[in-house]
DNA sequence: CCGCATTGTATCGCAATGCGATAGCTTGTA
DNA sequence: TACAAGCTATCGCATTGCGATACAATGCGG
């Protein structure tokens, strides 16, 4: 009787490809984007407001919301009805962290190195044309103490991300530079094309990147390239330092030694 | 001509109740199986191990490790083709970290206490008889760089744990008690069940916790209850100090002090 | 070097599963 | 107390995911 909808829907929703995607499961999808609509600014929800967020129909965020939360990664107050993460949703960080030889191998040295500096130092990886802090530890002079593993920064302006990206054969570091939405985020920030490639050149020469103040106001960011066997950047070490404490060259001169050694020790 | 499967099957795989919930939706929860099938032991998965570790067949196992793989969570290995988590699997975590008000404001407390003291600190819940982790600061003197975020412990034999159980009403404390694996992880272990009620009473009382190596040797532990306002424990905050630099009651005396007072400010 | 076994990839018909509309219920509000 | 808004439960239908199978690739031993 009901024609065929999927003729009458050539592509509303959802990404292009994955309609016709015989082995994707939709749900998981669905499921996902109900843990992810919780955020800093949305710590609870409602079920609509659930609804309202992932752009799931109101039976679809009941049908995930229910499931997530007898899986125990959601829970509800029983009082307001609002659902909130648990926990739980730590676990695949958790498998992530402990799964991952690199990480195992980088986080004795990280440590090390932030009890030497009394900085702050991460293990980025990229992801697309943005890093991912995937290991992290801050001493008493952290600065932007809301910065936690998982989050995300532009490659482009971050020393790790220059660091990695300027180890890359330069096709593939370019190919980054154009998906990116090249902004400036302080006065400071590098985000001309042609400053790039530049920055770029000259990292790679001396080893390691700098960043001062190009996405965040007094963080100054110091940053060497892990590289895989075949000499292809895996991750970054960076260390982190206020401007209020340090300038630029006096942080360049203490720590780039410091996080390249950090680095190579890394690579193995 | 296929006879009717499901009553041949009377329950044979996954948890009772879920099999006739039907809100539930099992692509969800084979997805995270998939997930959580990645650890330390293996942090590389063949498609045959995958289904083999999930318990699903290969047919499912093929699904939603495709599906996982569209959605970026999957790296595979087009040599080995061996999968492996990728970075993208922090993003739950990050989430969560960043939703959860008590974590978000007991952050900069936690970083305060373990620069103070140079000891590791940890924020940590209860998630039925176990703790986790859900924020860590280490510093130069950690003893245990493999305990992460995400990580789980019984709660009976840590100080976290033992902090919340004592400041729950008593009857929830047993039913923890009575529902946990109670066996020595170390000879230091208290685990007979009236040791351990007795512990809790002399716990509350004092408002801290402080187990020496029951769980870890080398592994001295002071805990408090962070509690809400209703006086429920929510989480506790706790130091660890390692045996060899520090005595047991040394430790009570310089730490206790600072982790109440630290857990009470948290609680605001 | 080649055949065989093992493991990964693609296909396909079926029906069970999840869809989404709706109705009933609960809670807080005017 | 009646109403509105939102949460919970139900149900018939068809789409989606299931899982058996066929095909391809890989690696191993003869």
């Amino acid at each position: 009787m009901s024609p065929p909808r999927a003729s009458a829907l050539p592509a509303a929703s959802s990404p292009p490809e994955e309609r016709d995607d015989p082995l994707f499961v939709r749900s998981v999808e669905k499921a996902i984007r109900v843990l992810m609509a919780f955020n800093a600014r949305r710590p609870t929800l409602s079920l609509s407001q659930l609804a309202a967020a992932t752009g799931l129909d109101k039976s679809a965020a009941q049908r995930f919301a229910h499931t997530l939360l007898r899986l125990g990664y959601l829970r509800k107050d029983p009082r307001t009805k609002h659902f909130e993460l648990t926990s739980r949703t730590l676990a695949p960080a958790y498998h992530y962290t402990q799964s991952n030889p690199l990480v195992r191998r980088a986080v004795p040295y990280l440590v090390q190195l932030a009890g030497v500096t009394e900085e702050a130092t991460n293990l980025s990886m990229l992801d697309g044309t943005e890093i991912v802090f995937v290991a992290r530890f801050v001493t008493r002079h952290v600065i932007a103490s809301h910065v936690t593993v998982g989050t995300h920064s532009p490659a482009f302006c971050t020393a790790p991300g220059i660091a990695m990206l300027s180890h890359l054969p330069p096709r593939e570091a370019q190919a980054i530079l154009d998906a990116s939405i090249l902004r400036p985020y302080t006065p400071h920030t590098t985000w001309h094309m042609p400053e790039l490639q530049a920055k770029l050149r000259e990292t790679a020469s001396r080893g390691y990147a700098v960043c001062s103040e190009e996405i965040l106001i007094n963080d100054i960011s110091v940053a060497a390239p892990i590289l895989d066997g075949d000499g292809r950047p895996v991750a970054a070490v960076n260390v982190a330092v206020s401007k209020l404490r340090c300038d630029t060259a006096t942080a360049e001169r203490q720590f780039a030694p410091l996080v390249v050694t950090t680095a190579q020790a890394i690579s193995g």
